[in-house]
DNA sequence: GTCTATATGTGGATAGAC
DNA sequence: GTCTATCCACATATAGAC
């Protein structure tokens, strides 16, 4: 076999472990696995990434492009953010396997993080008053809700459900725990 | 050491594993682990159960109490089921060690199974109308992500919000999901 | 500098002695 | 019924070939 540079072997072990983290998880997935989708050898996977759960932290990340939500009216903004939540494919494989990983405290930690840019983030910019820390807290485990029972439980009901149905339903209650039952109030407080 | 009969080091075995499962999850707990906490031998965990995953099947699971729900009226459905969710101090580290084990088949159909009877159910029972799976799945959404966003991303703004405070607010979430915002028909919720 | 061969330790599972 | 000895696959580490 012609050699390669290190930096182009490297990157090789990159792309086969994000593949395959992505479609089998951290536990699945041996370092023999991922040296034989390099095709190179488990040694150099090591030497590169040091561990197994190193390489993972290395290739496990995503961000959404939450750009297009910038503009939207706060009123349509539980829609629009389910939206684009489903809309990005590679979201789901790599949050999957931070879920079912997080059992280890670096992949807990990054997952708290992802969910803080990802989740919280994007809401706690759109809401005010002395308790936005909170229910921008609250309206992202209503956001994870969704994504939990579609990706980590693959509750029938919601896997067969249309998704512009699904869309405009989950984002309905998304927007209440936005804004809230009583929508009379600019930035509208939370019931209570 | 004295003999014990079959049935009873069975069920050390089988506390040991329980225990070591809900504290530490699947993959950080060993046959050895538990062998060691059944004062017993890895061999006859195996010989005991098949193999890790079936002991693992076998000890994790639970339900929750759900006959107080039975009386509440549905406009206070939401806020007690969030109450009796957050009641039960087993449910915790059973839940955590199924979604972080869903990568195996058997342990995510048992999630399933558990989410069906959990969550789902009680909440179905208590809708109507055509759309009544579809709500009852939305529903129990939100309150996955509750547990989700409390348990597996152990999100800071609530694990250090207060109990009740918390019980109060995302209680009234899953009441909008429940029977929504539009309070003019005779089954909902009064207007806040 | 890039890689192969090989060693070490752990963990799930099995064979067979008692 | 219980346990010792052992097997095999795996993550990880190191020595040294090219």
């Amino acid at each position: 076999m012609a050699r390669r540079t290190g930096d182009a072997t490297r990157e090789e072990i990159r792309n086969a472990a994000a593949r395959l983290f992505r479609e089998r998880g951290f536990a699945r997935t041996s370092v023999r696995d991922i040296a034989a989708g390099a095709v190179t050898n488990p040694a150099l996977v090591i030497r590169y990434f040091g561990t197994k759960e190193l390489l993972f932290l290395d290739t496990m990340r995503f961000s959404i492009d939450d750009s297009p939500l910038f503009d939207v009216p706060l009123a349509e903004f539980g829609e629009r953010f389910v939206e684009v939540l489903l809309a990005d494919d590679d979201v789901r494989g790599v949050y999957l396997a931070l879920v079912r990983g997080s059992n280890e405290p670096q992949i807990r930690a990054r997952l708290q993080r992802i969910h803080e840019q990802t989740f919280v983030g994007p809401v706690r910019a759109r809401l005010d008053g002395p308790d936005a820390d909170v229910r921008a807290a609250l309206a992202a485990a209503v956001v994870g809700g969704l994504l939990y029972s579609l990706w980590v439980v693959e509750d029938e009901s919601l896997v067969t459900a249309d998704r512009d149905d699904l869309i405009a339903r989950y984002g309905a209650l998304l927007q209440l725990a936005l804004t809230g039952p009583t929508s009379h109030r600019p930035t509208a407080a939370p019931p209570r």
